[in-house]
DNA sequence: TCTGGGGTCCTAGGACCC
DNA sequence: TCTGGGGTCCTAGGACCC
């Protein structure tokens, strides 16, 4: 048996226990530049707004309905995170950290009553960490997922299933017909791992709900779909396919990609930028003890806008697997150089390590007495850099280029954030509604 | 006229997730 | 004017081998 536990609204919620005032306000959490939403509270869902919607789309709502756009930070998100995390562990003996705001449990061997078990639990984070959740239990991770969708919309919009079922849903306590009305009362695209692509097939196929897939035929999924859809039926009908991943494994790709605020032509500003993603990704590389064996680079325009489209990526070999930001903004620049093109108005570039090893693997393979002089000094230099970074603020020291002219950034935000950052300790955390 | 067949590895691209 | 930033897994097809 699993639950999926998760938090509401995730960085809505988080920004809300230090703005209580922002309670019952429509507001948005917005990316990087201030370009998209990523974050909607009810209030905004219920104005129609979409995940991901462009900021100048939905701006005018200010006016209107006094919708609040409010920048990311993903730096007091990832803190309110672990502790949500650690009290959610409290609900059985193994735990998945799933995304910044979920994590599945595995209630193997959880006595008592799984419902006011969930209740206690949800009602602990909110009262220590002021953050709303939703707790969905069934025996396989999808139908989990499936509970923990019914448990928030029975919440939001009352009504649409049983009241109950609201903040925590148990799917495996249901009697076998409100079971089938909830999946007929289910769209299709709400199952986790169809998207909108398959979905949309599935709908022109006539299958419309969760309980039409659930009763399609296995062979035919599997052939018109292949496996991915097949485990997730299987999954539907209670078949436990998917296993709780409990031991975090390394990451086997890492990214550092953005937009930049406005148009970038030339090619300094794209040595500059892609200097500091390299940078960064080397940092996140050291981060998880590992070695990159390659390094992607890509640069695009705006498919967004009218005029030349170009997109183009290239994979540069590293001479040795490494983790000097150096050596990964060598490799980086050499590939951006390959695929610039001038003429066109570039709206995106991006870093991406590949091929990462473990570092102590590889470093046993060495033998250390024959350990250049100059690896050595490289991870020195790297660990300095991390631990003032570490101390003094992401970016405070980063990778610069030959092509740097400038002590700024060149290609950066198109303007101030909307809001300041700040950071939080344990002791700034309100006990929320105590 | 007729042009093997099976296996492996790699890569690019698609689809999905949050 | 302004359009996120990460990740994972699967598959198809080409290259290559015997």
């Amino acid at each position: 048996m699993f639950a999926l536990i998760d938090g509401n609204n995730f960085y809505a919620s988080c920004e809300r226990v230090f703005r209580p005032a922002l309670q019952g306000v429509p507001m948005v959490v917005l990316s990087n530049n201030d370009g998209c939403c990523v974050a909607r509270s009810n209030e905004a869902k219920d104005l129609g707004i979409k995940m991901a919607q462009p900021w100048f789309e939905v701006k005018h709502f200010e006016q209107s309905a006094g919708l609040v756009g409010l920048s990311a930070n993903f730096v007091l998100y990832g803190d309110m995170s672990d502790r949500m995390m650690s009290l959610a562990a409290g609900l059985g003996p193994t735990q998945e950290v799933y995304s910044i705001d979920e994590s599945f449990i595995g209630l193997h061997g959880v006595p008592g009553d799984l419902v006011h078990r969930s209740r206690c639990v949800r009602e602990r984070i909110l009262q220590w960490i002021g953050i709303p959740t939703c707790v969905g239990i069934a025996p396989t991770k999808t139908l989990a997922k499936l509970a923990n969708h019914i448990a928030k919309t029975a919440e939001r919009k009352p009504g649409s299933y049983p009241g109950d079922l609201a903040q925590v849903c148990n799917l495996a306590a249901l009697p076998a017909s409100d079971f089938e009305a909830v999946l007929r009362a289910t769209e299709v695209g709400e199952v986790w791992g169809i998207g909108p692509r398959i979905g949309r097939q599935l709908v022109d196929s006539g299958v419309c709900s969760v309980w039409d897939l659930v009763n399609m035929d296995v062979a035919a999924v599997r052939s018109r779909w292949g496996v991915v859809l097949e485990r997730t039926m299987r999954e539907l009908r209670g078949q436990s396919c998917i296993t709780l991943d409990d031991a975090a494994e390394p990451k086997q790709q890492i990214a550092c990609t953005r937009s930049f605020g406005r148009a970038v032509a030339d090619l300094p500003p794209l040595i500059e930028a892609v200097s500091e993603f390299a940078g960064r990704a080397g940092e996140k590389l050291r981060g998880q003890g590992g070695l990159a064996g390659q390094v992607l680079v890509f640069i695009r325009t705006s498919p967004f806008r009218q005029g030349p489209q170009y997109s183009r990526s290239v994979v540069v070999p590293l001479r040795r697997p490494t983790a000097d930001s150096r050596a990964l903004a060598r490799a980086a620049i050499k590939g951006l150089s390959s695929i610039y093109r001038e003429g066109f108005d570039y709206a995106k570039a991006g870093v991406m390590l590949l091929e990462l090893q473990d570092a102590e693997v590889e470093q046993g393979e060495l033998d250390l007495a024959t350990e250049p002089e100059e690896t050595r000094d490289a991870n020195r230099l790297m660990a300095a850099l991390d631990a003032v970074n570490g101390r003094f603020g992401k970016g405070v020291i980063h990778v610069a280029s030959t092509g740097q002219t400038k002590p700024k950034r060149t290609w950066g935000m198109r303007q101030e954030r909307r809001t300041p950052q700040y950071t939080t300790r344990w002791a700034d955390v309100p006990l929320a509604r105590a």
